[in-house]
DNA sequence: TGATAATAGGGTTAAAATAGTCCTGTTTAA
DNA sequence: TTAAACAGGACTATTTTAACCCTATTATCA
C-alpha cells in the first residue's frame, strides 16, 4: 500500500539531478543510468513522461540529451508525480464507480476523495527548488 | 502509485459494516461477503488481520463471527491500514538502504519519509466513528 | 455425541501491475 | 554519411496482489 513506484523514482532523481547541473546543461540519459545506476532504457521512459509534461526539454541528435524545461520552483513533486503515474486515484471507485458493488451506500468513497486531495496539496507543496535543501536523513 | 489495496479496502468497509450494526452483534463473514459482493476467503483473509490488531473480536463455532474488538471512536483509519498492511514504506530505500545505489548523496529520502509521516497523520486524523457520519459523494 | 457452521491459517494458483528489454525510427553534430 | 542520442511501440520478465483450496479447530445444537 502507499508505496511509491520505481519509475517515480527515477524521474525524481533524474530532476534533481539535473537540477544540480543547471538549467542549460544537456545531459544524457546514459550520463544519468550510470551515475545513479539505474537502467538506461527504463528511466529513458521516464525521461520521455518528464518531457512531455514539460518539466524536462530534450535536444535530439549527437550532443543530445535532456535539461529542465522549467526552473527548479515551478516543479512540484506533484508534477513530478501525474508526468510519469498520472493523476492518481487512491480508490477504486474513484476510477470505475459501476464496477463497486456498494457503490451508493459506500461510507469511505467522499472521505478517500477528500484524503486523495490532501495527499495531493502534500506533494504540490515541495518544489525541486526546496527538495535540495533537504539533507538525506 | 498511491492507491489503496483491495485488502485495505475489505477491512475498512467491514469494520464500518460491523460498526453500523453495533458493538455487540456477532456477523459472520459470509454475511460481509454477500452484502458488500466481496470474495468470502479474501476477507476472510482481512477479518484475521484485524482480529490480530484488536479492532475486530472473534467468535468461534457455529453462531461464530466478528464484532469490532473497540469502539468506533477508538479506531482510525491509520490503525486499519497498518493491521492490514504493516507499516507503510512509502520509498523504497526506508525499506532497503544497502539496496538503494545512490543512498548516501539521497536528495528526497528525508522529504519522503516526512511525507510518510504526514499521510500516516492523515489517516489516523480520522476515527470509524467520524466516517460513519460522512456522505457517499 | 455426531453433524454442522463458523473462525484460523498454511499453501498454492491466477491475475494484474510494475519493471525492464528489444527493436526500429528519427534527428543532428561532426 | 556515420554515429550518438532521443522517441516510442511492442514485447517479456518479475513482483505483487488477489483469490482459492484444503485442513484444523472451535462450539452449537439436534
Amino acid at each position: 500500500m502507499l508505496q511509491v513506484s520505481r519509475k517515480f523514482e527515477y524521474g525524481l532523481h533524474a530532476v534533481t539531478y539535473l537540477a544540480t547541473k543547471g538549467l542549460g546543461r544537456v545531459v544524457t540519459v546514459k550520463e544519468m543510468a550510470d551515475e545513479m545506476g539505474f537502467s538506461q532504457e527504463f528511466l529513458s521512459k521516464a525521461m520521455q513522461s518528464l518531457k512531455r509534461a514539460g518539466i524536462a526539454a530534450s535536444v535530439q541528435g549527437v550532443k543530445g540529451g535532456y535539461m529542465l524545461g522549467k526552473s527548479t520552483d515551478a516543479i512540484t513533486v506533484a508534477d513530478i508525480a501525474i508526468a510519469i503515474e498520472g493523476e492518481p486515484h487512491l480508490v477504486r471507485c474513484g476510477v470505475k464507480a459501476d464496477r463497486c458493488e456498494i457503490f451508493s451506500s459506500c461510507h469511505h468513497r467522499g472521505y478517500m476523495n477528500t484524503l486523495q486531495h490532501k495527499i495531493q496539496v502534500l506533494l504540490a507543496a515541495t518544489t525541486v527548488h526546496s527538495l535540495l535543501k533537504e539533507v538525506a536523513g
